[in-house]
RNA sequence: GUAGGUAUAGCUCAGUUGGUUAGAGCAUCGGUUUGUGGUACCGAGGGUCGUGGGUUCGAGUCCCAUUACUUACCCCA
């Protein structure tokens, strides 16, 4: 049998796991230094806690479970009923599929608080390192488990909760020095725009629209709106939005966004004041690394947000995935039952990142050329080998990390070879005349320096 | 769901308008070197050319089907 794994799943070798906790350890520590505190949760769900949260699109791409023990089930009519349905249009079942793998983490973040109400501090600030699943096509930079890391606040509607996790975003960044644009819109300005012209339920239809302005020319656009079936006089009063789509935020000019909404939408305005807050809060933050504009074209498909949504995107050349994502929801545990609960949270696509930076080869050098283990002890025979466990141990209780070749081999050379290929620093040589007179062929590859050391000698000089 | 591309050694790939025994590099193992790695040289093992059918005197090469992988669109981290 030719083994694989199942398509847009991968392994993760030594070197990779380095390079991947390099970021997980940047990124965590930065959850930490402002304030959030790690939560888990299991990979699967039950399937209506994930279902109808994440648009038609999202729901259709959630990985189900099916039932364990069907061939057991007493009622195996209603059965082949439900899957007989199942093959003729997308629906859940729960004689067919009970539970699901999690699609991201913010909902099952929802169903934790909700489940967890009386006993948590509010505002609650938590993080979340887990993968999550879909059922996706493939493709470059899209697998179907992938790590999120998320950090989410919630009890607190306001919006110095968005200042903050911007700041956070840029310290991160920063330090991975990947080049960034953060994306920010608002739902409630769509929301707006959409009350305004008189097209609340195309909001959508005039987003994906808008979005492709750099590809097909305004011209375009107002085709493909026209083909949406949104009136001419919906479509005369985006034309604004549509030349200042997309605008850096320093360039960003608000009393047009005041005079659009004030009045005729309330729900346009908040979205402004918003942003109104959000541009002159930045101020304070001093950004370092973060390119920030607003993007009226981005919508994001989940259907959770409500207000504030952020995505950033990378620059590698060609390569341009968006790897953070994020925004504010304000009803997210109301459906499970708890009232009054407005979050934000952000998360960072941990394999998208990893494959940005090795694209433009942002690995410190000391990553692909280190090992965990610092010594390697040679030798010649079973008596040499065993000699050795009593060298490791005075060394591991030094917190000294090594290791004995395992195999018996007279051949010193194969040792070496081992030691090399693992980019282990120190080989120390174990043969009868050093254990006679208690020093060690203790050499260094790198330098190809060798001495003769005691143990204690060794310690010292690897402490 | 829509549209392309690819499938040959463990891995990455050559293989000309169809023509005798299908090649290379890397990796593995052995040797030059039975107490010293990264370099070098010599040698060895490893293939029903994804699967099934067809055309042909003859198919890795052409045609059809099928499966897997992959890229783009949609959507998304």
């Amino acid at each position: 049998m030719k083994p694989s794994i199942p398509k847009g799943t991968r392994d993760f070798g030594s070197e990779d796991m380095l390079k991947r906790q390099y970021i997980f350890n940047i990124i965590k520590r930065n959850f930490e230094l402002f304030g959030y505190s790690p939560i888990e949760t299991p990979s699967m769900e039950n399937i209506t806690t994930l279902t109808g949260k994440y648009g038609d699109e999202g729901d259709q791409l959630i990985f189900k479970i099916l039932n364990s023990r069907i061939h057991e089930s007493k009622n195996k009519e209603a059965l082949k009923k439900e899957f007989d349905l199942s093959l003729e249009s997308s629906r859940n079942s729960e004689e067919l599929t009970e539970k699901a793998l999690r699609y991201d983490l913010t909902v099952p973040f929802a169903r934790y608080v909700v489940m967890n109400q009386h006993n948590l501090v509010f505002p609650f600030k938590r993080y979340q390192i887990q993968p999550v699943w879909r059922a996706d096509r493939p493709q470059k930079g899209r697998y179907r488990e992938f790590y999120q890391c998320d950090a989410d606040v919630i009890g607190s509607d306001a919006l110095i909760n968005e200042l903050e996790l911007i700041s956070m975003m840029d310290k991160s960044f920063s330090e991975l020095n990947i080049p960034v644009v953060l994306k920010v819109n608002n739902r409630k300005i769509l929301s707006g725009i959409a009350e305004i012209i008189g097209e609340p339920s195309k909001i959508i239809d005039i987003t994906v629209a808008i979005d492709k302005l750099d590809k097909i020319g305004i011209d375009g656009v107002n085709i493909e709106l026209k083909e949406k079936n949104i009136s001419d006089n919906a479509i005369a009063k985006l034309q604004p939005f549509i030349n200042f789509s997309i605008i850096p935020l320093d360039d960003l000019h608000l009393p047009a966004f005041k005079l659009f909404f004030e009045g005729k939408s309330d729900i346009g305005f908040s979205g402004y004041q918003e942003l109104e807050y959000l541009k002159d809060g930045i101020k304070n933050l001093g950004i370092k690394h973060l390119k920030i504009e607003l993007d009226i074209t981005l919508a994001r498909g989940l259907n959770y947000y409500t207000g504030t949504i952020f995505e950033v995107k990378a620059n590698a050349g060609t390569f341009t995935p968006s790897i953070l994502g994020g925004g504010r929801y304000d009803d997210l545990t109301g459906i499970f039952g708890l009232k009054n609960m407005s979050g934000v949270g952000i998360s960072f696509g941990i394999d998208r990142i990893y494959d940005v930076m090795e694209e433009l080869n942002l690995f410190p050098e000391s990553i692909s050329n280190s090992s965990t283990t610092k010594v390697l002890f040679t030798h010649f025979d079973a008596t040499t080998q065993s000699h050795c466990l009593q060298l490791v141990a005075q060394l591991r209780a030094n917190n000294i990390a090594c290791e004995i070749y395992p195999d018996l081999t007279k051949k010193l050379g194969k040792q070496f070879e081992y030691a090399d290929k693992k980019h282990i620093s120190f080989v120390c040589t174990v043969g009868s005349e050093e254990i006679e007179k208690k020093t060690y062929a203790f050499k260094e590859l790198k330098t190809g320096q060798q001495q003769q050391l005691s143990i204690e000698q060794i310690i010292e000089k690897l402490t």
